[in-house]
Order: C-alpha cells, then structure tokens, then sequence
DNA sequence: ATCTATGCAAACATTTTGCAGGCTG
DNA sequence: CAGCCTGCAAAATGTTTGCATAGAT
C-alpha cells in the first residue's frame, strides 16, 4: 500500500475530509525532495490542479504539521517543509537557500565531517528540540 | 576584560562605529538568557535607552550575526536571538515559545534523555547545518 | 569635516483570518 | 443535508528599505 493510501486512511479516521486539494498536497510532498515553500508547493500544484488556493495549501500544511506529517524548517525567505520527519540532518546554504539532507553518525564528529565530504563553509549548526514544556502540558493548550 | 569590551574593540577595529544604541543592544543580548526576539528587544532596551528605534534593533542583530557574535533561531513569533554562538541544543516550547538550553552527551541519547529530564514532550528534533555551498563560495556572494 | 548609523515611515514578504458558498461523508 | 473545507480578499505579523539628519571618528 502507498504512503498516501496511509496517510488519507489516517486523515479519514480521524474525522478529516478528503479533498482532492489535500490529496494533491500531500502526494506532492511525500514525492519531492526539493524542501518546497509553501508559494513554491502551490504552484506547481496549481498546474495540474487549478483548484487549489495559497490558503488552503497552508491549512493543510498546518494539519499535516499537527499530525506528524511534515516538518517545517523556519529559514529566510519564508517556511519550507519537508515530509521526512525523522530525524535527519538538514545542510543548509545561507546564500542561496538550498537545502540538503545528511546522513550522520555521532554528533560530536558531524561538523568536521560534513565541511570535509561537502566543501560547504560551515557558520553555524543547531540542533533543536521541539515539544511541549510540562507548563503546557498541564494547561492542556493547543495540542 | 569584560566580553562587551572585546567585542566592542573588535567592531572599533573594523571599521565599525560605536554608538550608544549597539553597545546597549550588545550589552543586553550579552547578559540575558531570554533569547529574545526583535521586539522584545526594543522594548526592554527603550526603557533605558529611549532613543533605539526598532529598524536599529534590525540593522545591529544583522551585524552581530555576520560577526558571529550572535545566533538567529528563526521559530514561529519571530526569530529569536541568542549570544551563545556555540554548539548547543535548543529546547524550544512549540506552545509557548519558550526555549532553554540543554547540555548534552552524544545525539544518539539526547532526544530520550531530554524528554525524560525536562518533562517535555518532544514532537520532534532538528540539527542544522548553516554554511556557504561551494557553488557560493566560488561566486562569493554576500559573505 | 566626513561619512556611517540612526529614526521614521512606508514598503515588503509571508502567513493568518473571516466569511459566503461548495463538496465530502 | 449538515457541517467541514475552500477560495477570495483583507488583515496581521515580522522584517527591510529609503531618505534626511544626527553623531562618531
């Protein structure tokens, strides 16, 4: 079974409608490896499917960040989003905004190792946690 | 020596000129764990120093971060800016935007750790790599 | 005295929101 | 056929820019 198969079943379970801008979003993005915008990701999907306005494609990218479904990296010139949620290593360029994904071993040697095998100038690096403090946990918020 | 001098030195050394508002962004940004955003910025550094407009607040974190002086954490709310430029680990609050920081052993271990210290809830991790690609280096944009 | 850095306000880019109507379940 | 989802346009948010002037060197 696909991937999109998956993912809509899970959608429709919980409740979600089905809706063939939906659809159209998410295959995209689970079968592109170029870290879209959200203008980028409405585009292209606007060529096969006229019917899909800029709002919509970001409802649904706010759902399918909700659910797991993809991740967004926060970079200048806006949001891109990315449907390999697991954890990966994005190699970033602070000029052009390309990105890259990077296999890794140990934390500690990733730096030095990626400069070498990339030749990329490397400024800066994070690694960043995201979730729920126990604040709101217990407040319940938004979740 | 106090690190607001060195870096004060090192800016005078450069060419750069000291005014009353950068020494009172660099101060704070310096001295706060707060990680704050712009505007948050402004606002605290106004009730000293009335006379720090908001696109200086801008123009100076942009300088600090080509400095390295300064680190950029571009999150939903705002980026938020960060005077502890070396490797470290962001845990960052999806709700309520808080972030601390976090010491750390090896990547492997850390996500489980994390959420078993902090009483996070962690939905998700991120390490990014911020560098120039060869292709820039060669063109030498903007650096 | 020179010329960079500032403040102001307008411009800009991205993302969010409200509402009337359409489509899914 | 009920109510969620959509498209549109306006609004909100965050950041950048242009220009005249103040102020650091």
């Amino acid at each position: 079974m696909q991937k999109l198969d998956l993912i809509v079943n899970d959608l429709r379970k919980d409740g979600y409608r089905i809706t063939p801008q939906r659809v159209a979003i998410i295959d995209y993005i689970l079968n592109t490896e170029s870290h879209p915008t959200a203008e980028s990701l409405h585009e292209v999907i606007q060529k096969k499917h006229p019917m899909v306005s800029l709002a919509t494609v970001y409802k649904t990218l706010d759902l399918l960040k909700k659910k797991g479904i993809v991740q967004e990296l926060r970079l200048a010139g806006g949001s891109r989003y990315d449907a390999n949620v697991g954890r990966h290593v994005n190699l970033v360029c602070v000029n052009c905004g390309k990105i890259e994904d990077v296999d890794y071993d140990l934390l500690e040697e990733i730096e030095n190792k990626v400069a070498r095998k990339s030749k990329y100038d490397i400024v800066g690096s994070k690694f960043e946690l995201y979730g729920y403090c126990s604040n709101c946990q217990k407040a319940g918020i938004a979740k």
